[in-house]
DNA sequence: CTTATAAAAGATATTTTAGTCTTTTATATA
DNA sequence: TATATAAAAGACTAAAATATCTTTTATAAG
């Protein structure tokens, strides 16, 4: 359903939300590092993401990826609008792009809740909230120290 | 999460569930018709089902595929099983490869209710279970007369 | 037996996604 | 001002998924 592309990105900006501020930067090698992901590919990813500003950034020496305070307004889907091309959630489940509560798939009443879920949670939760809910459940979004 | 090759053959299926008999069976060609998907692929994807006895299938004039009725006894992970290399729900929706009930990602306890929900209807539920329930529901599995 | 039909098989092409490598630009600090 | 650092930019390669095309094989029916 998600690309790597948004799959690593989120992971990244969650991972810097709740790390890094104005003054403790992350470089893209640290974070690739970090979430077990290509350097290159998430460095690229990252540009992109500054670009619109879910995240900050800042060259040179001592520079790298950030999240000030009001980058952390957005929401998980600003970051997908920047990644994904096009909407996530459309192309659905079972691939009928005619279809919804009128005309269900034989699967639709086991999806649809799902998305909508889903929806309302990357829509309307900001990063920071996401953030918070992720320190406070201890929920995962490194892999360093398992296997 | 599923590849347009296990949602085509899914769809497939279900619609010869519903449609085919032994002595009414369907060319690849009119499949692809009815369902709006591509023929020459739609056709590989139908061999490969025929060759494990999802469905049937004859050679010749009058030939084409159906559901006799003991291919109706599997189940529709006996499809994806065929076409997705592997297992199609380990690999998540946050792409971490080692989490789970104890290692949460941030959206586990949304998607994990959905993907046990949806599994269990994949492995249980027999595929002529799931065209009765298409038929009594009016799902939808054609995408003809809509627009 | 011949012919038309349709699946089986498999080669090839296209598109999308993923990942890598190199060069340029900005900047902090020594 | 020179240097080291790290993002920005963009060209490039690789792999996977998707889709198309061609040839072969089986068979029902005339
Ligand atoms: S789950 Fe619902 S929205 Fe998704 S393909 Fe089925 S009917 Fe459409
Ligand atoms: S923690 Fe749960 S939802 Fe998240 S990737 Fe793992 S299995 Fe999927």
């Amino acid at each position: 359903m998600l690309s790597n592309a948004s799959k690593y990105a989120i992971r990244s900006v969650l991972f810097l939300a709740e790390n890094s501020s104005k003054n403790k930067k992350y470089g893209a090698k640290i974070i690739a590092e970090e979430l077990e992901i290509p350097l290159h590919f998430i460095a690229k990813l990252l540009q992109q993401l500054a670009r619109v500003n879910v995240i900050s950034s800042s060259k040179g020496p001592h520079g790298g990826f950030y999240t000030a305070k009001k980058n952390l307004q957005n929401n998980v889907c600003a970051i997908l609008d920047e990644i994904e091309s096009g909407n996530v959630f459309e192309p659905c489940f079972m691939g009928l792009p005619q279809c919804g509560d009128e005309n269900p798939c034989p699967v639709h009443h086991i999806v649809a809740p799902f998305k909508d879920a889903l929806l309302e949670k990357f829509k309307h939760q900001s990063i920071s909230e996401f953030s918070r809910e992720i320190k406070e459940d201890g929920s995962l979004l490194s892999l360093k120290g398992i296997d």
